[in-house]
DNA sequence: CTAATAGTGTCTGTAAGACATTATAGC
DNA sequence: GCTATAATGTCTTACAGACACTATTAG
């Protein structure tokens, strides 16, 4: 407790070793009419079927991360290629039991992007990455760790927000249409929505900026839209099938 | 690497040090009509004007605590003398600046509880506790560390909730009426509300239990009421003042 | 009775839900 | 013309906001 301007610890000694930390990432993206998340699994030298996936994961390296955030853009430039424009922090979760190593803490992030399908997409250095469709109860899949479980958390985070904010137009392309966007939520949300009432919560406020172009289709071409901005997502005014 | 069953890590080598981890409390009350901050001191032992209060805070101490849960309960209940029924992660700060000892990272949790006025109460063990009021702009107090900042952010995140949450409610003692609650709402949001829309808000859905006893007052006497659980809040269908 | 606080009733505004109708493309 | 999809219009419902009104206590 002689270190320089120590916060003072409101009980205890000070303790002796610090737990593992690490930043997750919680990626989704929609393909093929499902929504999917960005799993991660070693390289496949020994890689079987056993081998669970897991949530791309970075462990914070000191000397390499100025903040959480930093570590989070990192790990999703290593894996995803690119950093996302719009990050935000969905929990820590930390215990003494949930990894074999000892006890650790790790600050995961949910992480909505546009990406392809590209079933598995291609092996970013040391490991190798895919986009998993989110199935009923779960996922079903047996992940690393207490992933399973935060992955749980996040889908549930996602379809929550999706209710009352922009957060599923932040998976699509850069130009998409009203329809587009339309059928991202009802991927996302997993039921119909009304076109009417849908379209006037979305072009009221400041979402969306018309392009005055048009996407050529089979039938009735649509109007094509683009986000304001990609780094912060937009609240509606209320939240969508307030359930009695 | 060769550590039983150790997650992928996705890009860096193994890392040698490992963050500083705590878990930090924004523990809210209401006393003499002022939203208050629970904030503590090192004991008066040298105590000066000069030491800047700070957040509630422990060390993650990996024999003892089970989880961050169990860590924020364990510092709630040594400066509080009791754990309180409803615990919120409000999120995590890490970075290489914020703790001149290194690399630190915390995990806040928002802490919602009734307690007395109590000017100063007590020190607990080692440390000198207070509930704080919150002023304007920010609290104007220098505070340890970061916690300026995750106060504010914390002060955010209480009044966004109790546009549509029942968040405001486990700030008030076992039993209280509706002008109680209401006039709990006015001071947290600053602002009046009116009387019969927050009647109806509060009394649809599942939030209060009627004791069918009443408080006797100077006046007309009220209704008392008790939350139905303390252990979790209450969401409304719609936030209030839905802004143009 | 009056004063003060507790509690209710009525009307309006806003935005979602349901669903019908019109518009514009290819064929 | 017909079909499919895009876009709009009309009506209903739920609930917050404003505000008037009634109810119950002390004195």
């Amino acid at each position: 407790m002689a270190k320089p301007s120590a916060p003072p610890t409101v009980a205890g000694p000070p303790p002796s070793a610090r737990p593992i930390t690490s930043v997750d990432l919680a990626a989704f993206s929609l393909a093929d009419d499902q929504l999917r998340v960005l799993l991660v699994r070693p390289t496949p030298f020994g890689a079987s079927a056993a081998d669970p996936w897991a949530l791309p994961s970075s462990e914070i390296a000191i000397a390499q991360d100025a903040d959480l955030q930093g570590c989070a853009r990192r790990t999703a430039l290593a894996i995803l290629g690119k950093i996302p424009p719009y990050l935000e922090q969905l929990g820590s979760w930390g215990s003494a039991d949930r990894d074999p190593r000892g006890w650790a803490a790790t600050h995961v992030y949910l992480v909505p992007v546009f990406a392809e399908a590209a079933g598995s997409s291609g092996r970013e250095g040391m490991v190798q990455a895919a986009w998993h469709p989110i199935r009923e109860s779960t996922t079903g899949l047996r992940l690393a760790l207490d992933h399973a479980r935060i992955l749980a958390a996040a889908v549930a985070r996602l379809r929550n927000k999706a209710e009352y904010t922009s957060v599923v137009a932040h998976m699509l392309p850069d130009e998409f249409t009203l329809p587009d966007l339309q059928h991202a939520y009802e991927v996302v949300l997993e039921r119909p929505m009304d076109k009417s009432a849908f379209r006037t919560r979305m072009l009221s406020g400041t979402l969306l900026q018309p392009l005055n172009r048009y996407r050529e289709g089979l039938r009735r071409p649509a109007m094509l839209y683009r986000l304001k901005t990609r780094r912060s997502i937009v609240h509606f005014p209320r939240s969508l099938q307030a359930k009695a």
